[in-house]
DNA sequence: ACGGTTTTCCGTACACCGCACGGAAAGGTC
DNA sequence: GACCTTTCCGTGCGGTGTACGGAAAACCGT
């Protein structure tokens, strides 16, 4: 029988895999955040059993491994360029890629990044700041902080935007944040951060301060 | 009857306290981690019943929010002195509390930090470099890059020792992780940091990084 | 075409979780 | 002794991750 007649049924090849069931974890983490990401909540959404996932994956914990490398991989190579804007460009891409899914400095925090597209972005960083002149302990600690800088901030950033962008009451608590910090820091200064929200321009000048700093250490040049 | 005589029995004042919860709180994340503290463990931990918890804390999100504020609270103030060494020494306490308490960078990645001791100790950060001479937005995103770095710092730090000192296999997981990166990461020197885990040097140099640009940044002075 | 092996799927069950509810016990006040 | 408030907590509900073992399907040598 031709196959246009053929009952196609069930496909016959294996319906779930790997990749599918990471797709689906990042899509579910990305509407329903970390609590929402159950096992059987997983299987629902592939319209598989519970137990079908552990064919593929070992854990949860795997699940969240390979969710987070997949998405790291969104970050783009920059192009060739002088180090400065080369890191500038990767780092925001580092952390745009954190917005769009919060979920993840809170993982990173959790576990060593040892995916295959984890080490490509690090290397990437490395390289670049070995091409600026930078080597050994030196260059170690530069990547460390430019890196940990980056996490820090967004997870940070993410945490507060989701304290004030709570579903409910979201004039309420965003007035009795701002009271509270108002009641107990001094410099109301540097509350405008938070008030005005501006993380962009705050982000890229302490990325400009750390890339200053940097900058001080390369072998001198002219 | 004398008070000598009296059988004292339970203690007539309440049993369970605030306080008493969040102290049991830190120690058994201390011992257990994150995964480890259950209402239910805790509860054991007092000889109490699980519900009782419920008297003096909302939710099991309250415990957790308490015990990072109240470990916080373990940073000393750092005497008076010049703003590099203040904060240098503020910044290794910082990283002490948090080695001590490897749950904590977790937890911070996850909530706004403003509990009293958080503020309190952001603050210090804060005056620190105003008096440097810092202010507005700048001093804003100085503080930001130390914190931020210091955080991420210590959660991949953490993150590293737990995946390598793993309780068991230890030597044979720790090789797997080495021969990991050596296939994946070209620059082998930058190894050594994993290889000796010289963490605190690594720390320190970056952190001087940090600072060194934003010495860079002060008004003029000699 | 068929028996046997391997791969894929998943229902059931267990031990654990946070916490809503409502009642028991104890202390304080007239 | 009656009443009220605070403290304690047993029970139960709806969820979790995953071990186990069996059913179903796909593949393969004959």
């Amino acid at each position: 029988m031709s196959i246009w007649l053929r009952e196609e049924g069930p496909a016959r090849k294996p319906r779930l895999s790997r990749e599918r069931i990471v797709e689906a974890a990042v899509a579910l983490l990305d509407a329903e955040g970390q609590a929402g990401l159950s096992m059987r909540a997983l299987a629902a959404r592939l319209r598989a059993g519970t137990m079908s996932l552990y064919e593929y994956v070992r854990s949860k914990e795997d699940v969240l491994d390979l969710a987070l490398d997949e998405v790291i991989g969104e970050i783009e190579p920059a192009g060739p360029g002088p180090w400065r804007e080369v890191l500038v460009g990767q780092l925001t891409q580092n952390r745009q890629v954190m917005r769009r899914h919060p979920w993840v400095p809170a993982l990173t925090a959790t576990r060593p990044l040892l995916g295959p597209n984890a080490l490509d972005r690090s290397r990437r960083v490395h390289t670049a700041l070995a091409g600026a002149g930078l080597s050994g302990f030196e260059l170690s600690a530069a990547v460390g902080a430019v890196t940990y800088y980056v996490n820090g901030y967004v997870a940070a950033e993410n945490a507060w935007w989701a304290a004030i962008r709570t579903p409910e009451a979201d004039a309420e608590i965003r007035e009795r944040v701002y009271r509270h910090l108002r009641e107990h820091v001094a410099e109301l200064a540097t509350l405008s951060q938070v008030e005005y929200g501006d993380f962009d321009g705050a982000f890229l000048l302490g990325l400009d301060l750390i890339l200053d700093g940097i900058q001080a250490r390369l072998p001198a040049k002219g």
